[in-house]
DNA sequence: CGAGTATCTTGACATTCGTCAAGGGATAGG
DNA sequence: CCTATCCCTTGACGAATGTCAAGATACTCG
């Protein structure tokens, strides 16, 4: 198992990024890694949080149920990303379930092991304290998106989002389930089906799990218009 | 001007309530009060943050305008609700606006202040993130209504959260401006008129800026229904 | 290779919401 | 007391989305 590999991602993501070098070894050293199923629970709402989480490969989603039955997807974390901090540090219940959208590679850090820290390095408490508040920030951004944008518009986003290149020509591949996608967008499947059949006109092509964009500032544009 | 009331409703805050009451005295000594006239602004969206602020009374919105010019209120808070700490205390630039919803006493603590209390006690540091973290899952919830419910409902939802009482009749007063509390709840004044409409049927009646509940409990089955 | 299942797409229809426009009621100022 | 203005309400219409249903495509398991 390529360990050195999961360690240098968990080492670059924001949660230790700014920790010295001792301190993030310690952190390594009391780490859990666990492969994830997809469709496999990490943890269930109301659970009470003992660790914290960094994605080392594949995809997250964080989610609730709502009374009436629906699952509302509220986030997606990919590789490098971490969650759960102010959680696990309050010993509190989660407030959302998570769960496998692909197979994936986890990293749990038992909150002990932070809280031992803190009392060290308030620094740490800042880390965690400007992680949870980019999560903030990120909820504030999907908030705007679901009142001011169509649907169509979310999508191109989303893919624009996951495009590595700013210009020209780019393909992206997304995760199997569209299901996941569409809720993560705060829409059905079937409108995601055509809210993609709508992106064809700004050169947007989907091929099963690729989406193949003729040129990103085009779709760009695209978002920006009204309406 | 009735300063002591107000003291003690800051240190009811969520910011203050856990802490030693000798660190209260010290933010307390070093904060700013001011008076808000309704429309005006507290601070602008990118602007550096230097101070946290505390609602002594009145409603303060926070809000983004959007890249089309629309105007999205993020949230609404109210006596004894605080805001800005993660951002001031990170030396961050606001992620959105903040305006006196209504005329409004508010308190505003330095950061310099909360920057040298942390140094003494990571406590302090804690209950920041607890702060933070519920503002996190206030817009958790938003998100969610957002996603799951009707106008109708998520207005409901709102009135419900303004009674004092757990069943029967309630009167509840709102802000003079429907418009924020249309914004706040998503949509628009118009829609907010036909949602009050609906409402009726569920034992809602408005009068001016007074909403009469006539059984809280059978408004609360209206949210949960289907539909 | 073939059948069965799951997932994605497409269509028709009902509902909801935004927009535009007109009307009504309250308040302030003359 | 009257009038002008502002805000709220109501109606009509169109766009977007959810729902239901059917068909298409891909994947799995035998």
């Amino acid at each position: 198992m390529p360990h050195e590999i999961h360690k240098s991602i968990a080492r670059n993501a924001v949660l230790m990024k700014a920790l010295p070098e001792q301190h993030i070894e310690t952190l390594l050293s009391r780490a859990l890694w666990r492969h994830y199923d997809r469709g496999e629970t990490l943890f269930l709402q109301d659970e009470e949080a003992t660790a914290i989480h960094i994605v080392l490969d594949g995809w997250v989603k964080l989610y609730r149920v709502t009374p009436n039955g629906n699952e509302a997807v509220v986030s997606v974390f990919k590789r490098g990303e971490s969650f759960g901090e102010a959680v696990a540090l309050r010993n509190l219940p989660y407030p959302v379930s998570a769960e496998a959208a692909t197979g994936c590679e986890v990293m749990h850090i038992p909150t002990s092991a932070l809280v031992d820290l803190i009392r060290h390095d308030s620094e740490v408490g800042l880390t965690i304290l400007s992680s949870t508040f980019s999560h903030l920030q990120g909820l504030v951004a999907q908030l705007e998106q679901l009142k001011a944008q169509t649907g169509a518009q979310r999508v191109a986003e989303f893919l624009l989002g996951l495009c590595d290149r700013e210009t020209g020509p780019c393909a992206v591949k997304m995760p199997y389930d569209k299901v996941l996608i569409a809720g993560r967008l705060g829409m059905k499947p079937e409108s995601l089906s055509r809210s993609f059949a709508r992106l064809k006109a700004a050169g947007v092509k989907i091929e099963k799990d690729v989406a193949r964009i003729a040129d990103v500032e085009t779709l760009r544009d695209y978002v920006e218009e009204e309406h």
